[in-house]
DNA sequence: AGCTAAATGTGAGCGCTCATCACATAAGGC
DNA sequence: GCCTTATGTGATGAGCGCTCACATTTAGCT
């Protein structure tokens, strides 16, 4: 709980980012009630649309810290890996996070908080790094709409989600360490993929 | 508006499924109302608890009605084709289906339906046959646990939930045919993980 | 047939949700 | 000090999922 000084709170903006962030951790998305968060703050309901237009905007601002924690995680730029390397670590890195943050990761990039009719720019600012990150690891030299970095991005994605929506139910061991183990051994057979032209360079 | 005889409705919950199915279709899950699937059947609101539990319910006989309109289009068997030729596809009318049919294929996969808790055996029945026909044209003799079926699989899925979600704007045409055939092109990019002369590629 | 039990639909209503309104209070520029 | 702006309040409306006692129809049994 949040204290509030006074009358006015203080910071309560960031305090139902908190709240929400918290929320969405434990129950999910629909967890995220305006009331629920404005009550963390010891606040009435109505203070939250002083700061968000409604709650899916709150819903935005939570997503967007998750992109930031997402980035964080994946930020890997130690010189000593070789390109592939790099690649498999931020991909593994990716899966982590989707398998510890599930709540999270799915409030990222669902449908809750997206809205093709009222694109925010902050949100797409917040997921652009990983991207061009991914780009250079996949030997498509920055290349954002090249096949091999979308075909990386998909991979890691893709079984993302379907572990997280519980698809890969007895096909991947359900101990979340010993999946997220699993899956990334599947990254390495992808490999091939993004191998450098001219060598057949396999990972040893 | 499916119509009724008298004081019953006659088959009230595939009345409530195809109303259910519409309103999914037109404005996603979200939309999907116990009372306005009631309206639609021009009946009480109270109504669909005798034939659903509760809203999940209803929202995963959608889904499952969904994955089999799914798995008809990705029926493909045609024994001219090579192996490779029909896991592209399978992979592009998994992608055309995503497209064509956003909001559907969101609550097909999405964590409204599915629920870890209470894990429902008619929806996975439903998903099934589209994975054993992807574990034979990866080649991977119907072993859905191999991770060239799991590839195969977290390829396209990864793509159509990251166009879905609007994570590919500017990377791929906005128009739905342009970006089906680009997202169809970049699966042949993956094909090479999937030849058949390769060499055993061991799991583990 | 006739009687009964089960299935199905109704209407009222509870508690919750998001969101808006006029109004109260505080903070900051002059 | 005073006025403007920012921020928080309480009441309120409309909609939601869901439950209840009750009405009506169908189906099973003799």
């Amino acid at each position: 709980m949040t204290k509030r000084k006074g009358y006015h709170h203080g910071n309560l903006r960031a305090g139902l980012v908190a709240a929400g962030l918290e929320l969405v951790r434990k129950n999910g998305a629909s967890a995220l009630t305006t009331r629920a968060c404005a009550q963390w703050n010891g606040v009435s309901s109505s203070a939250v649309f002083r700061h968000f237009r409604d709650r899916r905007a709150l819903l935005r601002a939570v997503a967007a810290e998750g992109f930031a924690m997402l980035a964080r995680t994946t930020a890997i730029d130690d010189p000593a890996l070789t390109r592939q390397d790099r690649l498999l670590a931020i991909g593994g890195a990716y899966l982590r996070f989707a398998i510890e943050e599930p709540n999270l990761f799915r409030l990222m990039y669902g449908a809750d908080a997206l809205d093709p009719a009222d694109p925010d720019p902050d949100l797409e600012a917040a997921a652009d790094p990983l991207l061009a990150q991914t780009a250079f690891a996949a030997g498509a030299e920055g290349d954002m709409s090249d096949a091999r970095t979308l075909l990386a991005w998909s991979i890691v994605h893709g079984l993302a989600m379907l572990t997280l929506d519980n698809q890969l139910e007895g096909l991947v061991p359900s101990d979340p360490r010993q999946r997220a183990e699993r899956l990334e051994a599947i990254l390495v057979h992808a490999l091939p993929l993004f191998a450098d032209v001219g060598r057949s360079e396999r990972r040893g």
